[in-house]
This record gives C-alpha cells, structure tokens and sequence, in this order.
DNA sequence: TGACTTTGACAAGAGTTATTGTCAGAATTT
DNA sequence: AAATTCTGACAATAACTCTTGTCAAAGTCA
C-alpha cells in the first residue's frame, strides 16, 4: 500500500512484476483462442478468465475490458508479422522478387499455421468500435507500407507519383488481404504455392505497369524493355 | 385468427399485407441507421425501432433478431450493387474500360454519397456470427465473379488457368474493397477520381499481365504488342 | 352503432454480464 | 513463529437486453 515497487515479493519463485507479465501473457493467449473460436462478440470475460485459468480479478489487473484485451492481442499479431516482414525485407540481398514471395509465405502460413489469428486477425477486430477501428488502419497502412518497399526494391523504375496517395500499395495489400479471407473461410482447402503464385503474379502484373508509366500528366506509353525475372518459380 | 389471408383489412388506406412490407422497410432503414452509426454491437433492438418509429412487437413481426435484420440490410445492399454492376456491363458496347471504370465509379459514390451503406457493408457485417459471415463470403464470391466478366471483355485473350480458382479475381475485387475501407475511415478526403484512376491502373495493370501468360506450365514470355487502349482517362 | 382488428405504449420476467468486494488459506519474509 | 502479502473461489450488486404479454384507444367494417 505504501510502495508498490518495493513490495517486489518472491512468490512461486519468481518476482511480482514478473508474475504479473505471465497472467498477463496468459490472458492475451486464452483471449486469442477465444476470440477465434466463439468470436469476439460473443466472449465474456469469465470466459476468458477459465481459459486462462485464472480468476476474474487478474483480468482487470491487466486489462481495462474485453475491448482493451482484443487491442493487445492484435497488437501483438500485427507487431509481429510487421517485424517478420521487415527481417525479409532487410535479407533480401539481391532477390527482390524472392524476398517478396517469402513474404507473402509468410503472412499467408502465419494463418494457415494458427487459424485463431486468421479469425482474429481479418475478422473479428473488425466493426468492434472506432478504437479498435484506428488500429486496423494503422495496420493496413504498415502493410501498405511493407508492399510499397518490396516494390522500390523490386521495380526501382517506378516514380514516386505512381504512390501518391498509396493507392496502389493499399490495393496491392489488399488483394493478400481479401484473397486471405476468402481462403479462410474456405478452410484452406486451396494449397498455399498456388495462392502465393496468384499473389505473386498480382504483384508483378502492378509492379511492372507503373514502372512503364513514368510521368504523371503524360499519354500513356508502349511498354519499355524489362530487366530479366528474378522471381524463382517454386514448384 | 381463423384465416389470415382473408382478413386484409385496409387500414389507413393500404391493405394489411402492404402495411407489414412498409413497416419492414422502416425497420430496414433504421437498422442501416443504426449500424451505420453506433455499431452493430452497440445497437439494440429497442434504438432500432425508436429510429423507426414502430415498437418491439414490430420488430419480431420482420425480423427473427437482430443478426436476421443485419443479414437483410447487408443483402439489400449487395444485391442493390450486384444489379447496377450487370446493367453497366450490359450497357458497355465496345467501350469495356470505360465500363470498369463506371462500375468502379458507381462502387465507390455509393459509399460516398451514403456513408451508412459503407460502414455497414464493409465494417459491421464481420465477425458477427458464421451465418454472417457465410453471406460475407458469397457476396466477395459475386464481387470477384463481376471483377472476372470486366476483365474477360476488355483483355479477351486471357486464358481459362490465370482465372484458376478465381484467386486474381479475387484479389482484385479485394484491391478495391480495401481501398475503399481506407478510403471510408479516412473520411473520403482523396477526391474520388484519384482512386478510380488507381483502381483502372490496378485493373489494367493485371489484366494485360494475365493476358500475356497464355499457357500454365510454360515459362515466362515477354509481352506482345496491345492493341490500342479505349480507357478515357477522364479528368 | 356495434363488433372486430390494428396499433402503440408500457410492463414484466428471465437471462446475461461487468465489475467490485469478501475472505480464508497458502506462500513468503523477517 | 509471526506478520504480511498473494492467490483463487465465490458472492453480490447493478445494469442492460431480449422477448412476450397486457390493455386501452383508435380505426374500420357491416
């Protein structure tokens, strides 16, 4: 009561402010499986408190309310791929293509690996409220983000006008996006190569048009030359 | 109480049956009020029927609960998309990019031009509950199913495999849609031309390259020579 | 006018949930 | 060993919501 800090008490051995990161970590993987399983909407707090195993009280020692878990657990999901996919970025070396196809693997088996981030992820953080609402643009903006940096790195002929706005990388985005949940809900019954040659043949196909579309207000052009593929056809 | 179909009383002018359609079609109107505003979780069955000027027992004597009048409003609203989408491709001519450009056009002013429609179509209807998200899925399936036909008239030399599983189509229609979530949560600042502009170059970006893939299992070709492009690039 | 139906306002009950509080016992420190 | 703190089980309250029911007034028909 006097002094939080000092009261770092050895329980079950280890300190307070550890053991309280564990409940927390605790509760942010039994909100996930909820969340994926019955669905946000329909998980109540108890809920999550027995799948964690741990009682009502520890909930509000980490969370405000449902809505504060739900914005941690995507959070984390979000944090995580955007880390993921920068590290592929940064090794890509020379294979620009190649780098983009291990990227879009990665997002895509991310899923299909743990279906309760997929539902979590693209369906269930979505119409939650305006917060919640922010956070799911940010994301989509970082991944925008993310697809326009494989494309310079991939198409360094592309003008800085053909990403005005960030138009095109938010589409280009959103094609994994949407492709993701229509692959989802489809159980994954497509095989993952097949999806990643679709998304990769998507990202070519806008990669080289506007490399071929130089300047803003000038007439459309007749396709220059291209530099030799680098994209390795897996499979 | 002995036969319903003979006691059509008219009342207020209009017959009983009449009466129960108009008083569905208020509850359809406020419940896209109301989903559009405040959420679908937030929005209870008693806001619904104040917006819509009627009381409760009205509501069940529509609608089954309040995932059955979402479900209604979201079909209104596709199937409301879906009919105007075939009449411009019907009234396309030989003009095929111009079309797409309409039918893009015609997409995003209905979402601008009634920001209701927009939250509730693209936001609120996820996550809700499998039903929901059953019709979700058919909807994106029509959606790519449309995104298909713009592309099969104005790039005719696509073959049946680039359009395999229906993936870039797909993907295309999820360009647009999560272009358009941006576009709605950033509050519709970019001018709307700019995005159709983008969403064109998205389009023909993919179908010439799917064109020129003519075979599965051959290796990647250079392009061949296009005919001339019929795309207005209006403003 | 009288019988009947439709309507709207409101009541009421059942069910669910969030959130805080209590408390006894276990674990740990001094 | 004694004092203190942590933990888990559960209680309890308040609030909200759905759904059905009641009832009187208004409208309509014969």
């Amino acid at each position: 009561m006097k002094n939080r800090a000092l009261q770092q008490r050895v329980y079950g051995g280890v300190k307070a402010d550890l053991r309280e990161t564990e409940r927390r970590k605790k509760l942010l993987t039994a909100g996930l499986e909820a969340f994926g399983t019955r669905g946000y909407a329909k998980t109540n707090i108890k809920t999550i408190c027995v799948l964690a195993g741990l009682t009502e009280r520890y909930f509000y020692e980490s969370f405000r309310n449902k809505e504060d878990l739900l914005s941690a657990v995507y959070q984390e999901l979000v944090d995580k791929q955007k880390s993921d996919t920068l590290k592929i970025l940064d090794e890509a070396g020379n294979r620009p293509l190649d780098a983009a196809s291990s990227a879009i693997r990665m997002f895509l088996y991310g899923f299909q690996e743990n279906p309760l981030k997929a539902q979590t992820q693209l369906f269930e953080v979505m119409g939650v409220s305006p917060g919640i609402d922010r956070q799911y643009r940010e994301a989509m903006r970082v991944l925008a983000e993310m697809v326009k940096l494989f494309l310079m790195k991939a198409f360094p002929g592309i003008s800085d006008d053909a990403f005005r706005g960030n138009i095109i990388p938010t589409g280009l985005a959103g094609s994994i996006v949407l492709i993701s949940h229509e692959w989802v809900l489809g159980g994954f019954v497509t095989p993952l190569d097949d999806i990643i040659d679709k998304c990769m043949d998507l990202f070519i196909a806008v990669g080289r048009h506007i490399e071929s579309k130089p300047r803003p207000g000038s007439a459309q052009k007749h396709r220059p030359v291209h530099r030799k593929l680098q994209h390795n056809q897996k499979r």
